[in-house]
DNA sequence: AATATTTCAGTAGCATGCTACATTTTTGGA
DNA sequence: TCCAAAAATGTAGCATGCTACTGAAATATT
């Protein structure tokens, strides 16, 4: 059955863990993309800037913009211009988004343990590789220049 | 890192396949998910409703409904009111969109293989297996009742 | 110093995904 | 038979992702 492809399987396990954290994080007003974001925020010690998100996520710039402009209006952070370089954006996080560091943490965490949670210590490490194996046959992740000319073989 | 989480390498592999799906496909008008639907269709016996590739996909009928509306737009298919039962659609292989099957399913095939292009057959069945554990883990895959008040354990 | 390039963010416009609600048709039960 | 439930699709509204274009500021080149 052609369902069972790589491909399909990929996207089905993406949309589960998506929508695990969805649900998880629904009472914190926060959406899956937003809550991953918020944590990451939450364990830098410089104030990042949305360059700094993009990078770390390999989201594209107004993804990010998007995104972000969304947990300012929700009061999860604020965003102000850097007077040092006025170009970049500095993001502050606001007493409602320290506020659920904690929660959001274990939320991430659980969900992580709950997808292997009947693997081996052994299995996980094979799958960690077969994952990145496989991201680096695809051309290494996003934000990678896929030529156009040849795109297969 | 807490980059190299599970959660943070499937969106990425995902990103990966979408992209290079998209790359390949981008010369006969149509984006990933239209040309996997496409594929979909082109296996059918009978003319499939719009219910089916929700269900072939597992994905909501708004999404269907879209991606299906664009293809008719562009001519790959027809969408008609089955006179049987007026509540279904049927959904018709245009010309345009027969010619491009063979092509369609040479992508498909052709990004599978390179997705696991250094796999061993032992891997490959390793990492199918572990992908599915994965999915049953997180709930069995979408369209499925996730529960809202235990959300994790 | 003046200009060109790079870097960062904003906006427009689109595709894809969702939930929630509405509509129509079919089916099934009182 | 008539009314209620189920099933299929449609529509509205939103979040997230992209590319492409724009503008502003910093850096590099001449």
């Amino acid at each position: 059955m052609m369902q069972s492809h790589y491909g399909h399987l990929i996207r089905i396990l993406h949309w589960c863990t998506d929508q695990s954290m969805t649900a998880a994080l629904e009472e914190m007003d926060l959406t899956a993309a937003q809550g991953h974001i918020m944590g990451y925020l939450s364990h830098q010690d410089q104030p990042p800037c949305p360059r700094d998100v993009e990078e770390a996520f390999h989201l594209s710039h107004p993804t990010v913009s998007g995104i972000l402009s969304r947990l300012e209006q929700k009061g999860f952070i604020t965003l102000q211009t850097d007077p040092n370089d006025r170009r970049c954006k500095r993001i502050y996080i606001q007493p409602k988004g320290s506020e659920c560091h904690q929660t959001m943490h274990q939320i991430i965490q659980s969900n992580e343990c709950r997808l292997v949670q009947d693997f081996t210590l052994e299995e996980k490490k094979l799958f960690t590789a077969f994952l990145q194996r496989a991201i680096a046959n695809m051309g290494g992740g996003p934000c990678q220049s896929i030529p156009k000319e040849e795109p297969n073989r």
